[in-house]
DNA sequence: TGGCAAATCACATTTTTGTGCGATTGACGC
DNA sequence: GCGTCAATCGCACAAAAATGTGATTTGCCA
């Protein structure tokens, strides 16, 4: 049985647990080490039975599934968390996979493809549900998004003046800039003048928070 | 066939395309409506064969497929794109994603799974191979990491303090502080020095910048 | 109750910026 | 070849900011 997937199984309810229990022991590749109904246990269990994956459900009595994760984690890195749960809600999703789990089945997903998700899991995928998977996305595209800023403005900045943004904006004196650049400090003050024109301020402060703001640099 | 889902493809690969558009074909429930060899005429055909489903190769000639991801979803938002490709590369599943795919599959894919994604991403979901999954929550997970700020310092400004730092970041000179917190000028500049000494600076555009890195307003 | 820090104000001096009014050079377009 | 513009530099004067060296009041707390 060495190659065979050790499994643990945390499940408050008793018929599911033992259910999935059967459903398990029954299949070939798999060994079922244990199932219980809460965590109170947790840290002995995983040290002692040392599981290839867990299969987690949210809504246990005193520790909840969610918190668990980390803890299996911190345990065990190597081991894979697989949630098995009800709970289709965002923040619930969200937080089991941020605590760590690689993988999230609803309950109403059928044994075979909990099996399969388990064979999955324990290769290096991330078995969801295409429910789920679908939330992940969402969420990572109104992520990604966020970054486009509104409607940035062109301000026609020649090179040479975005050079001289840089140094405003990396806090350097007129004198640094021009030591950094080159040339003199009236040639500075010369390009400054400039870009408050197209900036529309009239002060470095001004310029360079506008320039932070509108991601000139 | 009114509730059939309506399906294009592009596909640059001759056999591949005619294999899966044969395949699509003998599927009850699916609407073959078309496969192209290339995007050319991408908005043409998606504005007269108005599909439910678009599968897309990446690796198209001319435009390829992921820039024509957000075509399709600006043309038709309610289009589900289903990217079908041989790159499991990071870079082109994050850029898929971004621009509006909800479907990740492998070309391995057995044919029974390509359906069932299809199905499945009409009905709502993001059908994805376990391996693309484990990809995009591992960004996932490392993208909620890179929140927690990096130790943010306490310089214990005071709270008159922290108000002209307030002042400074909104771009005020000392006279319009001064008259913002109704003190005098000198005043601002007594308190200025302190701000100086604490943020272990010495102009008032390193204390914004330094405020504003760190967070202090 | 005596020390301490925060908040207030004053005055003087030096540096740094802001602004007005120039000039020269070289690249590019028409 | 002529106009335009970016890039360079200069000088002068005024305004703002930085620095030094003070002082007074208030409230806290040990």
């Amino acid at each position: 049985m060495d190659n065979f997937i050790k499994i643990i199984y945390y499940e408050d309810n008793r018929d599911l647990r033992e259910g999935i229990t059967f459903l398990l022991q029954a299949t070939p590749g798999l060994e079922m080490l244990g199932a219980f109904g809460d965590c109170s246990r947790l840290s002995y269990e995983l040290q002692t039975l040392r599981p290839d994956v867990v299969l987690m459900d949210i809504d246990l009595p005193g520790l909840s599934g969610i918190d668990a994760v980390p803890i299996v984690k911190a345990t065990l890195p190597q081991t894979q968390v697989l949630m098995l749960t009800v709970f289709d809600n965002d923040e619930k999703i969200f937080q089991a996979i941020r605590n760590g789990a690689s993988g999230y089945l609803l309950k109403h997903t059928p044994p075979s493809e909990i099996i399969a998700a388990i064979f999955d899991i324990h290769r290096g995928g991330s078995p969801m549900t295409a429910n789920i998977a679908r939330r992940v996305l969402q969420f990572f595209q109104s992520q990604q998004k966020a970054v486009p800023q509104p409607e940035r403005e062109d301000y026609r900045l020649s090179v040479r003046e975005l050079d001289i943004v840089k140094g405003l904006v990396t806090g350097y004196s007129y004198k640094l800039i021009a030591d950094d650049l080159h040339i003199s400090i009236d040639t500075v003050r010369s390009h400054i003048r400039h870009i408050y024109d197209k900036l529309q301020v009239n002060s470095k402060t001004e310029a360079i928070l506008k320039a932070m703001r509108e991601g000139l640099v």
